[in-house]
DNA sequence: AATGAATGAGCGTTCATTCAT
DNA sequence: AATGAATGAACGCTCATTCAT
């Protein structure tokens, strides 16, 4: 299957190979690689908005100082966080719906990925959704954002191509995320959480949807 | 109209006139209205992450050490302004959706209010999206969380009855909430939000959706 | 002699009855003083520049939060330390020289005043020279710029008194300043301050220079 | 006119040509001239008080950790620049004054030096007196410093000739200074600086006044 | 019960200084 | 000798929380 190769790549790629680095460079590579890490846990765990940047230092080891060496805030360490989870994930993606021959392949492979994806990644999940006492906080973990972000572009190429119908792509996004993530959250509720009925769910849902959804004005 | 009725409870938010007292009086005694009252106000300005206990005392005129004589913390403060617009929204959307003859009604009625309120509230939404920097974050309104927490219970009623097919409640509603949320989003980014046509994308997606969707094992 | 009683009043004066305070204004009025008081005595000990706000509320010994219930900067409580100097050393000094009879009276009296003052006040006079290492500068204590803010003033009205000839006013105060200033410097380097040698110097200085000095062409 | 002379001494700067090297070996051979130079248009643009060492090195493009090669603190790279301006200063001002004939000579060459000098050099000046926020901090600049710095010595030897009455030499030079500085700063802050009458002004004060002072015990 | 000043932990940030390269 | 990243103390400041009044 080809999702399987898919998903191993989102999670384990190790970046092209590096030019030959004096030790110097290496540490200085190192650390900040090691921020980012830190700051993927870190977010994971107290949300975006309650981490500070001490949260950062203080997991990564490093002296505060040296954080300002290499961002100068928390948004920048989270706007790297998201380059480098969308260096990794996008390409896949992308050519994984580029190919889709059917509609149902398009729309399961898109469900398929995201579910495979957050069952394996419980951290980042604890990031996606956010129960801080009363208020419930969705927060986008960076390789979510990298992987829905072009799904729109996706889509409409896709209403071009005659593979989807020509309905309002930005709602038919939306229908797509918005499925996907709530439904992604109860799945992990679950005690033994049930892929495959959730790419079936979502997948039928959508599948039947679509069809009945009225034509954009647009198109 | 049914919904409008609807919508003006959701909205409405001045409690029933006390017996007469002075001004002062009066403030003195309902001061854990007023902070709840403060706080829904400064939480849809500010944002729940960015809002401070101090923010929320000044609104309210009162003494800083008095919001502990009512509570302990910001989260409690949100707790109970969660149940203080359930217990004004609930009654109404329950009986809407109990009251519902046909599926359509069912799945329609709950887009309609859901984006007629949005739609009408424009300062809330400004608490429901917030996008701080590169993240987006989204914190569920309390009249919105309220609004959607008994959705399941009526679902699961509904499927009872024989009015919606017996699919898998949990998913289901997943999939009313995600795709409510993240149509009434795009919406919003439009010029002139259509709150009709995006009714109409939502109601209709799901309604076909819903007739594919595999029946549950657990019913 | 008056001058005597002068200078008493600059360093001593307890200031109107207070009006009756309860306790709580009672420990905020103590706290303010506190405040400026240990910035005059850490801006002469260590200088304006090279204070910190940590380095006053340290000498307070308060809680470096409770800095700013009082003021928001250095600056502020730079400028209420100013004040309060100068409610205490203004009228006098003005005082003494409206009421010179002679011009000799005069330049005596500024004189007198200044080096007896900075005589008594060594910690002061620590602030007025401080040479941090290699460089020389020279910050005006509060109660001297008050001293030496309205000696223009009062030389331009003795002038037209006819007290003093009618020279340039600003370049007649300006000299009165440096040398003040700068014999008050040498004089404390002394092992045995000669106030009165200093005094005799200066007011003889500028009592026959001031006559050869060519009259202003603006009078 | 041997003022011109002596001005001329004082702001030139650029140090006789070295053997020629390319542009980076001779910044690299100069590193500390290099950093001696970059302090003082550092200090002079930002003052003492707020100039950081990395100021003055980023000026020199030199790496941070190279400062401590050539100097242990802020306050030696200032001893250095002073080193540096005595030695270029001193000579032409002692001479100057040690040429003098008559005692208006000695008097008002010193002033038409120092008050042609601060006029020229408006920069220089804004190290002078910085007044940032509500206090007055006079910092005397490097040349200045080296200007009067043996001044004293001069007066010495003057008395001794009997080009000058045996007054106090301390004090005596105290009043050539304060005079010449606080002058000075009125002086600039004209709006056409009439640099004649200033010189004016400073030599009739003392000229006369010095007669009037009483002999110095210890002399 | 209400008050509001005091507290002090903790934040983001700067910068003199060190030290491996 | 030059480099420049790492260090960590210290800064200005905010704010939840306490407690004497």
């Amino acid at each position: 299957m080809i999702w399987g190769e898919f998903l191993f790549t989102m999670t384990d790629i190790e970046i092209a190979a590096p030019p030959k680095l004096g030790k110097r460079e290496q540490t200085k590579a190192n650390n900040r690689q090691a921020i980012i890490d830190a700051a993927r846990v870190v977010f994971a765990e107290l949300g975006y908005g309650e981490t500070t940047i001490r949260d950062i230092i203080r997991q990564t080891g490093l002296a505060s100082g040296t954080f300002y060496n290499y961002f100068k805030s928390k948004e920048e360490v989270f706007q790297a966080l998201m380059d480098d989870a969308a260096l990794r994930v996008r390409p896949a993606l992308r050519e994984l719906r580029e190919k889709a021959k059917t509609r149902e392949q398009f729309v399961r492979g898109t469900f398929e990925s995201y579910f495979r994806f957050i069952a394996e990644d419980r951290q980042t999940q604890h990031m996606v959704r956010r129960n801080t006492g009363a208020i419930r906080v969705r927060m986008d973990t960076p390789q979510i954002i990298a992987g829905f972000d072009e799904l729109q572009q996706d889509i409409e190429s896709a209403i071009e191509r005659g593979l989807l119908p020509p309905v309002d792509p930005d709602y038919l996004t939306a229908s797509f995320v918005g499925v996907a993530f709530e439904i992604a959250d109860r799945m992990l509720e679950r005690d033994n959480p049930d892929v495959t009925a959730a790419i079936e769910f979502a997948t039928n849902l959508l599948l039947a949807g679509l069809q009945a959804v009225p034509a954009s004005k647009t198109t």
